[in-house]
DNA sequence: CGGTGCCGATGACATTTGTCACCGCCCACC
DNA sequence: GGTGGGCGGTGACAAATGTCATCGGCACCG
């Protein structure tokens, strides 16, 4: 019984490394590709893959977003997720939406097909590494709220356009940014954003 | 004449895809690979290689900071960038180093050996996207000490510690950064970073 | 030589932000 | 049935930041 996958790189370089040395297994077959988001999606719906093997960072909609909706429409298709540089905050939500792998693309091309074969069979694999982050940056210290208000505040955005979109009070904004500014030991909000940004907390 | 190539990438995927596409082509051989900045330098040093082929994301040192090294030590080897996500700035820099091929990993396997071979021979190759890019981000409005303590604001440092950090007067650094905001067109200094970042003018 | 522009600085002022205390509401948990 | 915690808000105060005008020095160019 081969097992048939659907790889999703925005990269062509990976995605032809890939597809050739997964070419090389018997028990393997790629039987679609995509470079974007939206067309892994619509690849996976045409091709029904076992697998679908991912890359985080994509056109259209990122990894996360994908694996999301497959698990939605394709729920017997297993995910993976394969990033670049892996912030750990991702691996978490990656988990939490059903995803069974999750490695960095430094991973040899021995291992690929052994962890693809892994998660096929119903088993799940953790880059070590990526994992041993994810366990060091741990849970985020900040409420739900605070975390919105954080995300709002990612890009520089002043106390007042935080506050309309947020549809709070500016006095409100200003003590969960506060909060969250302490919580992370961040001098001020902007230094809180990189260091959230950084545990994959926003 | 076969062309010497140093491969240097930290993703063991791409490495990998590389170096067995290039393999196929009578006329290159891969003479060593590196997963990391300096290791790339100490590589090149041993092996003098043709054309260096860099990635712009890498432990240590990043692929300009090698590409400027390499020209240094070993002027007759000829250096190409490739970037998963390239920002603009970087292109403009990567010529001022002497860079000669500059290229998204979106490249097709294809075209990688005639681009080596085109800048083996003396010739240049930019990715018309990301030429494109940078066109349109243009010149940076910035004079190069606004650009500097734009730097050293990047990671939401507070007056004080940039002006120590820059030996400036605190009053000054406030005018610089205000300056800048203002080409800018960003509301804050933080806000200005983040449009600095998006141009690859800092 | 005068003009222009970058550099570094100072001082004054308004605005924004950070910090703290305190309020009420609601909900979950013990 | 009390307690704790998140949520949303207000007010006040201090600190940081943004803005502006102005100065001297210097280099470069017409």
């Amino acid at each position: 019984m081969t097992i048939r996958i659907l790889l999703a790189d925005d990269e062509h370089l990976i995605r032809g490394a890939m597809a050739a040395l997964l070419a090389l297994e018997d028990d393997l077959t790629v039987v679609a590709e995509a470079a974007s988001g939206p067309e892994a999606l619509a690849m996976a719906k045409a091709h029904r893959p076992d697998v679908a093997v991912l890359d985080l960072q994509m056109p259209g909609l990122d990894g996360l977003e994908v694996a999301t909706e497959l698990r939605r429409v394709l729920p017997d298709c297993r995910t993976m997720i394969v990033t670049g540089h892996g912030r750990p905050g991702y691996l978490k939500r990656a988990l939490e939406v059903g995803v069974r792998g999750f490695l960095p693309k430094t991973v040899s091309a021995a291992d690929l097909a052994g962890i693809i074969r892994t998660v096929r069979g119903g088993g799940r694999y953790v880059d070590p590494e990526l994992a041993a982050d994810a366990i060091a940056a741990g849970e985020s210290p900040l409420t739900p709220r605070e975390t919105d208000v954080l995300e709002l505040a990612a890009d520089g955005t002043s106390i007042a356009e935080i506050a309309a979109r947020a549809a709070l009070s500016p006095g409100t904004v200003r003590n969960y940014l506060s909060a969250a500014a302490t919580k992370l030991g961040a001098e001020n909000r902007h230094a809180a954003v990189r260091i959230a940004r950084e545990h994959g907390w926003i």
